[in-house]
DNA sequence: ACCTGAACACCGTTCAAGT
DNA sequence: ACCTGAACACCGTTCAAGT
């Protein structure tokens, strides 16, 4: 057991990346900074830069995380066996957990300004994502249990409902207010509409 | 015609919201510094702080006056004369205009960090901004255009729907890609829903 | 009442040098 | 290959002092 660190981390690339994902999420993104993670790391202030080559490098790496863990507890979640609503309702119920476990987190993934360079592997993360929305869509379609329409366009329509309640559901947590409305709710507009029948 | 600034400003505390709102515009919110403004204001650094308690207090004023003029964007938009569908699609238009024209203030808005004393104001912006989505929920109500349920439920859900599409075509309209879908299918899906007729 | 100038404690990033 | 230490050019914030 030594008592002084080595000289050599070890893993430091993973360990900055869990300091701050702890950082995000206790003390949210402003408080974020690569020396003070070096600093916990018990690593010099320069070593980051090693690993990531800025800031904006390691919050890219965040985010991508964050879309693979996402698009996994999506397809959890997702059970073909379900009926219609229940099975759109538990969808929607993921994605309202992870926005409120991880509301800097999924800021950070929507924050526009990621490098160009790792703009691909974030749209493949995106898209795979939006699989689990697109399947449903598509299997329900084919047994005509929602209307006919361009498959790809009631994807993003769901998903932006899905993601601005998240959105309005993450604010009402962090505030410490109840959440202004419930899943229940928004899948019922989604399935029967405004519109009386 | 005084060649030299004269020691007072005159209104620095506009001229450091509106250079605020422009670098916003042009360079995003990691370009936002005090100092820069300062400079940008031919006024020494430490002179906002006469104006602003600290950086966020400027924040929180740019995120109050944005959401005075959305919702006054949305009150122009409104017209209570119009048909169910092409008054909630004008409605949509407004928000999704104001998110394109100004997604990083849209941001500024939606991030959950203002100070606890601004808080008081900024929820009661945030009311009258969805005061018109509420207006038009009601009245079709009252109408019988819409199916009964908690107005004020449906208001969000409604509400949360557009704020997801706005988030997802300002992220297109920043990544320079064609916006994903159009407010003509979101507007139908929440009228019709998913299910066919 | 409003602003300056210096000071303090932080940042991110770079780069020669060490192990 | 990985990390350090010093250096550079920035920050936000505070506070005595000036006008």
């Amino acid at each position: 057991m030594p008592a002084s660190r080595p000289y050599h981390h070890g893993d430091l690339r993973s360990a900055l990346l869990a300091g701050a994902e702890r950082t995000l999420r206790e003390k949210g993104t402003g408080a974020l900074s690569l020396r003070e993670l070096a600093r916990e790391a018990g690593v010099s202030h320069a070593a980051p830069g090693r690993h990531f080559k800025d800031k904006q490098a390691l919050l890219d790496a965040l985010a991508l995380s964050g879309y693979e863990r996402l698009a996994q507890a999506l397809e959890t979640a997702d059970d073909p066996a379900l009926p219609l609503e229940p099975r759109l309702t538990a969808l929607a119920r993921a994605y309202l957990d992870f926005a409120v476990g991880n509301a800097a987190l999924l800021d950070l993934m929507y924050a526009r300004k990621h490098d160009p360079e790792s703009a691909g592997r974030m749209a493949a993360a995106i898209d795979r994502t939006i699989g689990s929305i697109g399947r449903f869509i598509a299997e329900a379609q084919e047994r005509r249990e929602i209307a006919a329409g361009d498959p790809h366009q009631l994807t993003v329509a769901v998903g932006a409902a899905l993601h601005g309640l998240a959105a309005f559901t993450a604010v009402d947590t962090l505030a410490g207010t109840s959440p202004a409305t419930g899943v229940e709710e928004l899948i019922h507009l989604l399935l029967h509409g405004l519109k009386p029948r």
